[in-house]
DNA sequence: CAGTGGTCTAGACCACGGG
DNA sequence: CCGTGGTCTAGACCACTGG
């Protein structure tokens, strides 16, 4: 798996945020379109793209009319849902240290709804995957991956199960992975999660990722459950009106 | 409030979904984007534009050299949290007939975390909205709205309010509403609330949106925090992978 | 009115896949 | 290889705001 050069829309992007994060638009007005696209050596649509995507993330907000200026509340969202992100980032960005626990890695039986969800009912058995992550030292999000085992193609290391599960397909299962259809459900946790999270006897209630993942042919590939300790881990994102 | 034409990629992505409601394309195969573009009278960019909008919403997904399909998820999500949608919709998307009751209108004392959130903490009184969202006879979503008196500035009626909060502020504040700041949090409904929603005694875990509204200079103008029956509304959304 | 962002076009070239 | 989608450009015109 070779990097290839970054577009230049996301050259842009990560440029303009190096700018931002630098306070250099003081007054958080941005400089007309036309002059940045060209101070940059880019066409005003390529300037416009990565624009387009940082408004969406929040990071700018545009008037026609007036002017580009950056978002304050931006500032602020440390999470966007509909980015998918490593857990352990998820965590840093949150401001702790985020640490790994590869719980166990078996192959087991698994409720026929998890089956079905894969296209998978003629297996008696999936690969189970259970992960706690931890900031600093307090557990704050605990998931199960769920992969049928058929589909890997080469042997592996618990080591290379330890990244997210995405990362593993391309490497072992000769599968693209596309993205996830993310389900969000409020959990009341039952004693055995509230165990592994450790998790203060007043806190039961959690956030929790019902989630499929498809590969770039569009069939589900994987599944997973990931419960959050949301006291700590925040998911927010921005909500636009659908046009 | 006039409306003008929807833009020729808004025309193009409607069309586009139309042909796929209809099962045009039986083999789930677009035609290539060349010859769309040809065949629909606009740039091959802005058509490229409405089918990376379709992409984003789960609909089709593309392969570089191979072609643009339909997705068959897609046309599972219900609902796609990234995007401001009427609770009414949000229901008949769930294939129920929706109501809404307007429980209370009143100007009262409020929580200072709301004010602060409002930068109307000089303020002793905001207004406060409670509503109630029926799927047919079961009360689903119950919501609070928070808005600062001191930005209406005409007359209003209750039936002015029983719409979307973000159709009031254009029409009664002078403000454009841009976007939402949302958080997710998971909630164990305390009594009066299971109360409200008439919940079964078994099930108290509820989902609910945590939201601060900003106007298009990016002020927050509006919070409201809402209720939803997971069970009977599910929240589902697309996750890609961050470049 | 001048200046800003919003929309749309035609055309070029590149990267990837197996119709 | 050819045909697909992916990227980027230069330029035109429109819509909106009050620098």
């Amino acid at each position: 798996m070779l990097r290839r050069t970054p577009s230049l829309v996301q050259q842009v992007k990560m440029h303009l945020k190096q700018r931002i994060r630098a306070a250099e638009f003081a007054d958080g007005r941005f400089p007309p379109e036309a002059d940045l696209a060209r101070e940059l050596g880019v066409s005003r649509n390529t300037l416009r793209d990565a624009l387009s995507q940082l408004e969406a993330e929040g990071v700018i907000f545009r008037r026609q009319g007036a002017g580009t200026f950056v978002s304050q509340a931006g500032l602020m969202v440390k999470t966007r849902l509909e980015e998918i992100i490593p857990y352990e980032t998820l965590i840093r960005q949150h401001g702790y240290n985020p640490t790994v626990k590869l719980l166990s890695v078996r192959q087991e039986p698994v409720e026929p709804e998890i089956k079905a969800g894969l296209e998978a009912e003629n297996l008696s058995d999936l690969l189970v995957i259970k992960k706690l992550f931890l900031a600093g030292d307090t557990p704050v999000i605990f998931s199960i991956t769920y992969l049928p085992p058929h589909l890997i193609t080469r042997p592996y290391t618990p080591d290379d199960i330890r990244g997210p599960i995405y990362r593993f397909l391309p490497r072992f299962c000769q599968q693209e992975f596309a993205y996830y259809l993310t389900e969000i459900v409020p959990v009341d946790a039952p004693p055995w999660l509230a165990d592994t999270l450790q998790l203060p006897s007043h806190r039961t209630v959690l956030l929790a990722f019902d989630e499929t993942g498809y590969n770039q042919d569009d069939r589900p590939v994987v599944r997973a459950r990931s419960y959050f300790r949301h006291d700590l881990i925040r998911l927010r994102l921005v909500r636009r009106l659908a046009v």
